[in-house]
DNA sequence: TGCAAAATAGCACGATCGTTCGTTTTTCAC
DNA sequence: GTGAAAAACGAACGATCGTGCTATTTTGCA
């Protein structure tokens, strides 16, 4: 009920069902090859990824990864999934225990951008991935549009909501807002992890309170 | 008089004066392969950058290509470089022509989103570099800081000149203003070169107005 | 405990990478 | 036109990449 179009299908080959054959093991060690592989695409990014290194930081041997995945392609889309579901659990589920409107909308930029806070020595790969896949076709620049879309999509039913409850205007342009506050994050991940400049995140807070004043409901009310 | 700390050094062993020794034509192919190089990077990125492929487009031999840099490091930093110089050409100087104040921010911001909007399909190596490179230590993280911090020092001054023109508020936060409108910019890249989105430059130049009118004197001057 | 299947290892391949070195061609001042 | 310097070439290097193969080990059910 809380995830409309905001889930993920790991286990790519069949059914990943509650454990009928049996855990077979390998599921696991996919699971950690996976998780490594996503710490290192964080700081090397989705092209820097490659199956040796991440042999050698799981132990395994590079035959051993590979066959988990069966193309290097299929690793990075495992990682971009990976990274959706975290970032789901992370910010997007626990925000929607808040209530619908405005308080939900704040709940989300704030989660939002503590991620990409914590994230100053780690990347974000929605960002990172959008750079590297962003005109390279391909299953992989497929999946990352994917992801991003869907987030967008929530944040802008959050706002639309927001307006739908009176706590914003009611002509308030969502894609626009959504647009602004996407700059906003884009701008503290540049400025806190490239410029390595301090201050960022509050300037992210002030900006999206400004543009939230903007669309905020005239003081009369009707 | 008009590009303070905003300029670049090309030639790089000695003095690239009028022409006193010669031509000595290894300047010219030095200058083709740095332009063939800018136009391959702006795709690739600069990690993508090859010498093998840079050697392909130019019809020139690998070695023949490498000879003029000396390493691949130095080939990045000459593009680098390059990409700063025709930024400067085609946004900050012509910009310096504009009325000081208001009016030459207002071009400064709208040649910088012109020029991210031609390059929705060509790349813009200050906003790819940023993510290839925030966590890649070197001189090629080091060049495209410099670069970068030049640059948003520049459009800081010219808000602040703003300001001091009595165009905004005498207390405007020239560093929040300019981290708001690089967040557009931003977003305008990302939506319109990696989510393919239509309109985003008209949510840019909205969200530029709007930012604007934050910081406009107020309608009762003193 | 035994046995089929799954998981992992080991090895080698072709390709591409940046780089080095020696040679050849081109440039340019005299 | 000659000769020295600069520029470009060609071939090879070691390394790393993704990816096939075939063994070998490990797993999990009977």
């Amino acid at each position: 009920m809380n995830s409309l179009a905001f889930d993920t299908d790991d286990a790519p080959p069949a059914d990943a069902g509650a454990a009928p054959k049996a855990l077979m093991k390998g599921r696991q060690t996919r699971a950690a090859i996976v998780d490594a592989a996503l710490a290192l695409a964080s700081q090397m990014g989705l092209e820097g990824l490659s199956i040796g290194a991440l042999a050698e930081v799981t132990g395994m041997s590079k035959s051993g990864v590979f066959a988990h995945f069966g193309s290097r392609e299929e690793l990075q889309i495992s990682v971009v999934r990976e990274y959706h579901a975290k970032f789901e659990d992370e910010v997007f589920r626990p925000s929607m225990k808040a209530p619908r409107g405005l308080p939900r909308l704040h709940t989300l930029f704030d989660r939002w951008l503590k991620r990409v806070s914590v994230e100053i020595d780690s990347g974000c790969i929605y960002i990172s991935g959008a750079v590297e896949f962003d005109d390279r076709p391909g299953p992989v620049r497929d999946a990352l549009v994917d992801m991003v879309n869907t987030w967008q999509y929530a944040l802008e039913r959050a706002i639309g909501a927001a307006a739908a409850e009176g706590h914003l205007r009611a002509d308030t342009d969502a894609r626009q807002l959504l647009f602004e506050i996407h700059g906003l994050i884009l701008a503290l991940h540049h400025d806190a992890r490239f410029l390595r400049h301090a201050g960022a995140e509050e300037r992210a807070r002030a900006g999206f309170a400004r543009v939230l004043a903007h669309w905020a409901v005239p003081a009369r009310t009707v």
